[in-house]
DNA sequence: TCAAGATTGATGCAGGTGCATTCAGTGGGG
DNA sequence: CCCCACTGAATGCACCTGCATCAATCTTGA
């Protein structure tokens, strides 16, 4: 229980630290520099817009995004604000809420992919084969704090955490 | 240039992200559960004590840790003012300055290491083997912006970034 | 030699995040 | 039926981060 990590260990963890805060960091520069907002909110948008009725619960959202509650109400009071989704409320349990998705929510979330995608293709898809990534993701996967989750089946696009 | 990523290396992106924060969040939480501070005292006061004066200018420090500046200043703060490094003048470029690792700061660097090893083999090393380690360094590194690192030939204990 | 530009480091401000708490509403057991 | 424990969500506070900027010093080159 107390042992001591192997170095190849030790140097794995290492290199995900250092290398996903790089390549999170140039995403999100990208993003920024042509003039998007952050990637939270784009995969908030994402969840909203996939889920059928276009709205969800906080707390629903909040697991998706495995974000703390208190981060997600704050994220959704921003998106509200730039009228981007909006509260309605939720008459079958008056504690709680809807958010839905505007009009101008699944506009802004489609044209960031554009921006997004390009970003991922930049910082990851060019430096690695398919074969690759596909071991990538089998390695990573292995490293999923045990509660793994369904995760969209979906058309692959969406990020999420913190 | 604008090509679309493959799924599958939209799908590594997102393991990527999400398992890279799900086990940071683990560690740092194992650290402050244990009472100690945040990973990035740990790697400043590691860097130090690695060098062969026991002192860094700020500069080297902020490029060893590829943290801003700003922030590299600040973490100093908050280490002088805790008493684990001390900021010493520096008779050669009168703009600098070096910071000095104090035996207090050795000594909390040492026994962070006891807590940290056993949070990345709890989290990482329990999950993989030896050689998964590795296959999974070197697809990491492959996204390694570029302009790679030196990094550690040392001990192998470290992590920074962020 | 000296002015222009680069480099080192600090800091004010705005915004983001974690924590603990609060408040409203729900639901089950007595 | 009511009380109490629990859940959904918001919020005050402290702290951390990013950005822009500043002041001091160094370097370069005419």
């Amino acid at each position: 229980m107390k042992r001591k990590p192997s170095l190849e260990a030790t140097a794995a963890w290492i290199r995900l630290v250092r290398v996903q805060t790089r390549v999170l960091d140039a995403v999100e520069q990208d993003l920024k520099k042509a003039g998007f907002p952050p990637l939270a909110w784009y995969d908030a948008l994402l969840e909203l817009s996939r889920a059928p009725t276009g709205e969800l619960r906080p707390v629903e959202l909040e697991r998706q995004m495995l974000l703390p509650q208190y981060s997600t109400s704050r994220l959704i009071d921003r998106l509200v604000d730039e009228g981007l989704a909006a509260r309605r409320e939720c008459k079958i349990d008056k504690r709680g809420q809807f958010v839905e998705i505007t009009e101008a929510g699944r506009e802004l979330q489609k044209k960031m992919w554009g921006a997004y995608s390009a970003a991922i293709e930049k910082h990851v898809g060019s430096k690695l084969s398919d074969a690759d990534a596909v071991k990538l993701c089998g390695l990573l996967d292995r490293l999923g704090c045990s509660c793994s989750e369904a995760q969209s089946p979906a058309i692959g696009e969406g990020t999420s955490a913190r």
